[in-house]
DNA sequence: GCATGCAGTCAACAACTGTTGGCCTACGCT
DNA sequence: AGCGTAGGCCAACAGTTGTTGACTGCATGC
């Protein structure tokens, strides 16, 4: 091999990109290695080469970061839309939030880095932007968001109910954004 | 057999029951007709005799009652808190709607029976008890619930975070409920 | 030019899945 | 008492799954 570039790279982003496809569209345990391979266009045992086994490829495809701006110092009227315009942008970009959201509801290493990740990235977030508000803990408050945030992400995504698929991210941002808010900086 | 009773109506009922227990515990594809049959202490193929297929026990399985109350004549002030408790009372009665929650993410039947059950019997309610508000139409009003209330669920049942989990219902009860209120009556 | 090692393929394994059909048993009717 | 039949069990099927190990080619080092 050359000094920084293995020849083997490609592939292994191509197994994580077909992973990443199969994990949203069907879940954990209805996403096939068989099937993933299929995608990345090489032989299953491959992807047991490079990731040892199911557990690890999902542990390596659900590597997800929330990227959340910093809310401090942002006027206060506008942080619940600020954060729901995000959470969409983050959707719409790339598919390992809904990957997790569905293979977190029957795999329970799935569930733990969901856990993981909102309590990793979006605790000190709402820590810092809830800093003063009476009422709940920051991490009682990131609860409230995920439950808000999550709920939105399983009705239009992956539950797919009518009413939410069909309204433009705009619109659900202006309804929901105050939702947000409330539970991020409000004295409840 | 007697007129009204079959003796296999017991065995019937607890193949039910376990099924009930498994869809919620393991989601759809990871509840087995074995393991089923075994908390059932029957054979598996009494499961296929009684269901036909996994699909049928799953559908007979995932039967589910909101038992919403109608909203109308209450006072606008208390039908956020209303709502959320009466759901709060429902996930803890019944785990019906958590299997549903879990199974829906990879089922596409399962997703399809939930669109149903929010559709028939939240959106009626939601009709009635929004007549007049302005903003959302009362299906998107519905949405906007079923965005909130799932979410909370999902948060607290499947995913399991640790704020949300350790928070009592009343609590709960108390900061969700003006979400939900603003969501069903209120201006938007 | 030849050995070394890596990328990739092929075929098979053992376990588990939903599902089926045949068989036994015992209740309930006449 | 005798018999039909419904309730139940056993064993097996075909397909799919994650996973393994032996094999082939090919580029790169000496």
């Amino acid at each position: 091999m050359t000094e920084n570039v293995r020849r083997s790279d490609a592939t292994r982003a191509a197994i994580l990109r077909a992973a990443r496809e199969r994990f949203a569209a069907d879940g954990y345990e209805r996403a096939t290695i068989r099937a993933i391979a299929a995608d990345a266009a090489i032989d299953p045992s491959m992807v047991m080469r490079y990731y040892g086994n199911k557990e690890r490829l999902f542990a390596a495809a659900a590597d997800f970061d929330l990227r959340l701006p910093d809310l401090t110092g942002l006027p206060r009227h506008a942080i619940g839309e600020i954060v729901v315009k995000h959470f969409f942008d983050r959707w719409d970009g790339d598919e390992t939030l809904i990957a997790l959201l569905r293979a977190g509801t029957t795999n329970p290493a799935a569930a733990e880095r969901m856990r993981e990740i909102f309590a990793r990235q979006l605790g000190p977030v709402v820590a810092r932007a809830a800093r003063g508000a009476k009422g709940p803990t920051a991490e009682q408050r990131a609860g409230l968001v995920a439950s808000q945030i999550l709920g939105l992400a399983l009705t239009r995504y992956v539950l797919r109910f009518a009413p939410v698929v069909a309204l433009h991210r705009d619109q659900l941002v202006a309804w929901v954004a105050p939702t947000i808010q409330r539970y991020l900086v409000e004295d409840l």
